[in-house]
DNA sequence: TATTTAAGCGCC
DNA sequence: AAAGGGCGCTTAAATA
């Protein structure tokens, strides 16, 4: 392993390794503190005032132990508290549980607990909460948080694991304190915006002005004055009446059809989304005190990516909208995102060095957009080794070869990359038949894929079963190869943001979250941070030094980088 | 009528 | 012959 792993993730030095335990019981909320290697260090006692009670130990920076972040932490921000770092276990065991590097450990045996349940909150959802079947508890906090010791403990590379379960955490942490925070929203913006592209808003149930002249049109131009321009079904038929051949309604099949009905009609379907998914509804919905909340689930994707849950979509706000993304007066939003940042972790996994070279900065290729940029263009490093002609094709090409594609463009530019890069591409090949034989893979931190569907061969098998079974397993091989590459990249994104919002904390002076330069948004290779006018380029000091403290944990020496577009901004949208 | 599934499209 | 990974949300359509 190189060196670096022993580093705490949040850049701050190892102090006392106090865990702080914290259970829920029916005589109140118990608090428990161990030392680094588990063994008590006094009683566990009750708390009365848990935010009065966590404020006052946080001064000795324990590590905060308890089963869900989501349903601690919320409340403890409300109260004005923070605190530096956690434990989560559901997160830990669902990582633990899978693990490759756990394979031996004694959680990998052992039965499903409620442990592996998502939170209460999902499972209310999912409507399994009355789940009679539920097995026995196999014990509370304190018990779990012993047995994510111990497996740790028995792992082949504990180091490794402990930094993906550290970042898993601060994880949790960065989301609660993005949620609380919001992200700054100018709904006057947002109105203006709309009213602009749309009309004014319409009484509810009808549709803006914009969209219905758009619907006349089209309506007209068919012939189907009572066409339904939301019904997939109904379009077509429209569409066939006038005899106009079309596969489906998707806008990129209706896009290669020359007619004049087209036009029109793509225009309201984009307009139509906007309403429906970023609408003033949506305003309404989720915009409160000019701020947007994001509900982002950590971990909420099998390869480590985070999901988000509830109408504001965080992970799926469209750039159309940015524009309504306003730092307060006074403040700045400063947006950077990693450049190429799937290419660059497969360069780094496979330790391919032309590829690694490719995406280092030299007079060629030397990155234009943001003047201290380190680290070239990747793709034009591609170019310049003379494996593709344009930027274009090293770029549908990489995401070919990470995606799996195996026709058109992608597929073939596919065999040239091979030779140039063989290293990187033979990595992304074997991850691929890893899943076809229906093995796992891991991430470099050591998340595990699922085990996959894939059944091994059996004599009575018909012809169209075998045929069926080659499909999902060559899907499932696709599935497996983005998977090292796509879980990799959001464990170097975790280290990243947990870096930063440690480096934010240290400098940020006394003041509460809000207060001080605070991160906002993420969207899995992007931050956002929301911060004084006068702080902006410290806050991008900060972030470029985050992102390769990040490298160096997930890759120690390997001299990979990994380059920034930093903006400042004081509106989203000015970001690209 | 209520709930689930599918289509379509937004993000990376 | 074709063969692109991961998500969530809204609306319409299908099903219970």
């Amino acid at each position: 392993m190189p060196k670096g792993h022993g580093a705490d993730v949040a850049g701050s030095r190892q102090t006392g390794g106090v865990y702080a335990v914290l259970s829920r019981g029916p005589g109140g909320i118990t608090l428990s503190e161990f030392d680094k290697d588990g063994r008590p260090l006094k009683p566990g006692r009750t708390v009365e005032h848990l935010a009065t009670e966590v404020a006052r130990l946080e001064r000795d920076r324990p590590r905060w132990v308890w089963d869900d972040t989501s349903t601690w932490y919320p409340g403890l921000l409300r109260a004005g508290v923070r605190v530096e770092r956690c434990v989560d276990l559901r997160l830990c065991r669902a990582i633990l549980r899978n693990s490759a590097l756990a394979a031996a450990s004694e959680l990998a045996a052992a039965p499903p607990d409620a442990w592996d349940k998502a939170t209460p909150d999902a499972r209310a959802s999912s409507g399994a909460l009355f789940d009679l079947d539920e097995p026995e508890s196999t014990g509370g906090p304190v018990e779990e948080f012993a047995r994510q010791r111990r497996t740790i403990a028995a792992t082949s590379d504990p180091a490794r694991i402990g930094l993906l379960l550290a970042a898993e955490s601060a994880g949790a942490l960065i989301a609660a304190e993005m949620r609380f925070a919001g992200l700054p929203w100018s709904s006057a913006e947002h109105d203006r915006m709309l009213t602009v592209l749309l009309g004014p808003r319409p009484r509810a149930g009808e549709r803006p002005t914009r969209m219905l002249s758009l619907l006349e049109r089209v309506r007209t131009i068919l012939g189907a004055p009572d066409l339904n321009p939301d019904s997939p079904p109904d379009v077509l038929k429209a569409l066939a009446a006038a005899g106009i051949p079309a596969e489906s309604s998707r806008s990129w099949e209706l896009q290669k059809i020359d007619h004049p009905v087209i036009g029109p009609l793509l225009e309201y379907k984009k307009l139509a989304r906007l309403l429906s998914a970023n609408g003033w509804n949506w305003l309404d919905a989720n915009v409160t005190g000019e701020r947007f909340h994001p509900d982002f689930v950590p971990g909420g994707v099998v390869t480590g990516r985070w999901a988000s849950k509830g109408g504001g979509g965080a992970l799926q706000l469209p750039k159309q909208v940015r524009g309504a993304v306003i730092a307060d007066p006074g403040w700045k939003l400063v947006v950077a995102d990693a450049a190429q940042l799937e290419p660059r972790i497969l360069a780094a996994l496979s330790g391919d060095r032309g590829m690694i070279e490719a995406g280092t900065a030299d007079d060629c290729n030397l990155v234009t957009v943001g003047a201290a940029s380190s680290g070239g263009d990747l793709y034009a490093g591609i170019v310049a080794s003379g494996a593709v002609d344009t930027r274009e094709h090293a770029k549908v090409a990489m995401l070919g070869a990470m995606y799996g594609a195996t026709s058109g463009e992608a597929g073939r530019l596919l065999p040239r990359l091979a030779r140039t890069y063989p290293r990187a591409i033979a990595f992304v090949e074997e991850a691929a038949r890893a899943g076809e034989r229906g093995e796992t893979v891991s991430t470099r931190l050591g998340r595990s894929s699922p085990r996959g569907a894939v059944t091994g061969y059996d004599e009575t098998a018909t012809e169209a079963d075998t045929s069926k079974r080659r499909t999902q397993s060559k899907s499932w091989g696709r599935f497996t190869r983005n998977f090292v590459v796509q879980g990799t990249a959001a464990e170097w994104a975790l280290c990243w943001m947990a870096g930063l919002r440690g480096r934010l904390r240290a400098f940020g002076g006394d003041g509460f979250l809000t207060d001080e330069p605070h991160l906002v948004f993420f969207l899995h290779d992007e931050v956002v941070v929301h911060c004084p006018a006068d702080r902006a380029d410290a806050v991008e000091t900060e972030i470029r030094a985050a992102a390769a403290d990040a490298g160096r944990l997930l890759f120690g020496r390997l001299p990979i980088e990994f380059p920034l577009t930093v903006a400042i901004v004081d509106n989203y949208g000015e970001a690209k």
